[in-house]
DNA sequence: ACCACTTCTTACCATACATCAATGCATCTT
DNA sequence: AAGATGCATTGATGTATGGTAAGAAGTGGT
């Protein structure tokens, strides 16, 4: 189901044998505990995380000091501040570890170099792009046009393998509503 | 301010006159009237629009039938469904005209043929990719955590030229409130 | 100039969700 | 085993925003 990184830079990204050795001192491997920062805010994002084992969580903190989740990565996603890397700028957002967990941490060099190298790992880049984007789209409609309830249906949906890896709280604050709330929607849920 | 087309093309991409001659074929200019629609729901998207003269908006229908809109573009802005046009999926979304405006309709082999030709155009385009992320981040960030007045605040500071332009419903539409929830926030905002 | 239509505002009430506080229930710590 | 900690649930109450309806003000068509 998930792709290693291997499997991610070979099958996906068919790189040679060759080409990942070009590439090899862009990445490492890291682990993180359960709980752990992998980026904080203020910092300026300079890597991407490749999830080869466990779960993180992208997200903001607002003036509040209320935590609104961006996004979650499971294995076999990659996860960083798109625009913090490209434009230079310092994030808004913190990444850390759900679980314990394994990433790999790739330098932004890696993608330059293997997408001129290799014209399929450029378009197999592209593709995740334009997921993510079409995936941000989706969640603005949501979130502009969907209840608490409807929400989470579809949360549920999009995401039924890895929700119970994901405590409630940070459901609800995926969701945009409180974890008190997010109880009641289920049990009403299940009522019916 | 607003670059016109040409001034997009030869400033921005930076193309010369026969990198524009060969890409002619993939664009035309269109005429559309106040409420007209550019692009309908359930259609594939295969233009790129960029807006000459007027100001157009992307938006969503709901179950309810209830309007979102997502996005404004006024003059030298580009509009289309990225998702809809790379996938070549049925778009979601609508198109259409706020005021009379004047748009050039760009075949998407326009930006193929032209970032294949030369760098600094497909440069440019990576550089506008990275701004609708980022813009579409700070989207989320903002329904997740802000009330009605903050955001519409928000709003008033991020698009101070057009906002005369836009009726308040629609700005409403595009804070994800009621226009009577958004005239009491105006009043109480007055009454500080 | 008139009428129809849309937009904006205001008032009143309804509702969804938030907040606060108490309790239950695991899991972890020692 | 006992206490501490973190998370989920539940009830009581508060608040922001929604829904409905009416009127005012502006806009457009003929």
């Amino acid at each position: 189901m998930h792709p290693t990184f291997s499997e991610f830079l070979t099958t996906k990204g068919q790189l040679t044998q060759e080409q990942i050795e070009i590439i090899r001192p862009f990445y490492s491997l890291k682990s993180y505990s359960k709980g752990e920062t992998v980026m904080y805010k203020g910092s300026i994002c300079e890597h991407s995380f490749f999830v080869e084992k466990g779960l993180l969580r992208f997200y903001s903190i607002d003036k509040q000091g209320k935590e609104h989740i961006v996004q979650f990565a499971p294995e076999g996603w990659i996860i960083s501040d798109r625009s913090s890397l490209y434009f230079n700028e310092a994030s808004e957002y913190y990444i850390d570890a759900i679980e314990d967990s394994v990433v790999v941490k790739m330098d932004s060099k890696l993608f330059s170099t293997a997408s001129k190298m290799n014209t399929a790992f450029s378009q197999m880049n592209e593709h995740k792009l334009q997921k993510h984007i079409r995936q941000m789209q989706q969640r603005i409609n949501m979130l502009l046009g969907a209840n608490a309830s409807e929400r989470y249906l579809d949360f549920m949906a999009t995401y039924p393998n890895i929700s119970s890896r994901i405590p409630q709280w940070m459901i609800a604050s995926y969701l945009g509503i409180t974890p008190e709330s997010l109880s009641r929607v289920r049990k009403e849920i299940v009522r019916q």
